[in-house]
DNA sequence: CATCAATTTCGGTATCGACAGAAACGGATG
DNA sequence: CATCCGTTTCTGTCGATACCGAAATTGATG
């Protein structure tokens, strides 16, 4: 079995993009041959149409998995596992998002707090760098929220919101 | 001149965040010491308070400078050249947001369409493989379009915005 | 035009992460 | 209990990138 040159390509480019993403270039091909694959795959298929180890693929399915982005399937008379990903874009838009917070946006959160929080003890620090520390911190929770908020938002609204565009600034007047 | 202990771990931590982001580490640090500190620094200054090599400062501002990041100001009677961040998180955020569509979005971008292309004369593709392509290729080109429209928002409105959060769904029925 | 300070360029080195491949382990099944 | 399938762990290798430090360059000044 062989990819064609269309989804070939898809899965080098996934694969580039996802070390830019926060995981390794094998997981993020694995997830790109998954979303593409018409039917479910299992671990030795993986291997051959990558050409990547048993054993990667074993921890990248199991760390996609964690990631809520792959869910294991089984056949009727057939002990092995099979993989299939998520097919709803907006889904993995979803999944993606909650994962960059607890990633990015947490921990810097926590930084910032205690950073805003030292910088009230600390005399020799300028007033400027102390209000450009509660500036950022702000803008981080922000985000946060934002972030947070977005999970629960179906499906249907979020396109229609998303294509709206800067569309929507005229609500907020 | 040394860093105080809150402005050190700020910088530390952007530096990490950095490398997530798709800069370096010392990139990231001198981005995030000239935003907290409340006057433009030297080069100079700036390997005494990060202790790195003048090069490496040298290079890394010349990258700050062409993201827009940082601008270069001067002193009366003095020929060195002083350096000082965007001060807004909200320009910040914007200018971010620009680098990001460029380096990430705009390649996926031609790729999905090339794969979309390709695979209209590829018969051997399952349809559902297609549809995918299809799927993802406008979802990107709506999430690059609403990235666009982004940077032309006043950063008033950007602010109302965000803090809606999931309350400006309340508009799209 | 010689000098001096600052910037930029250019190897060389060190570090880090990804990955292959082997080996040991686990656990379900006939 | 032998077999099949899968996971886990380890070691070694490879490639990429960051960064330093030296050398070359620039450019203002007397």
């Amino acid at each position: 079995m062989k990819l064609t040159p269309a989804v070939e390509r898809y899965v080098l480019h996934w694969g580039e993009m996802g070390t830019r993403w926060g995981t390794n270039r094998t997981v993020a091909q694995i997830q790109a041959l998954l979303y593409l694959s018409p039917r479910p795959l299992r671990a030795d298929e993986i291997v051959d149409l990558l050409s990547v180890a048993r054993s990667n693929v074993s921890t990248s399915i199991r760390e996609l998995q964690a990631y809520g982005l792959v869910k294991m399937t089984h056949v009727l008379g057939d002990r092995r596992d099979y993989f299939e990903s998520l097919h709803d874009v907006w889904e993995l838009f979803r999944v993606i998002i909650a994962q960059r917070k607890q990633r990015e946006l947490n921990p810097t959160l926590s930084m910032l707090r205690k950073c805003a929080e030292d910088v009230e003890h600390e005399d020799q620090t300028d007033p400027v760098t102390k209000e450009r520390i509660r500036n950022m911190l702000e803008f981080v929770e922000t985000t946060s929220e934002w972030y947070e908020k977005i999970q629960s938002v179906p499906t249907s609204t979020l396109k229609k919101l998303m294509r709206l565009g800067a569309g929507i600034t005229k609500f907020v007047k």
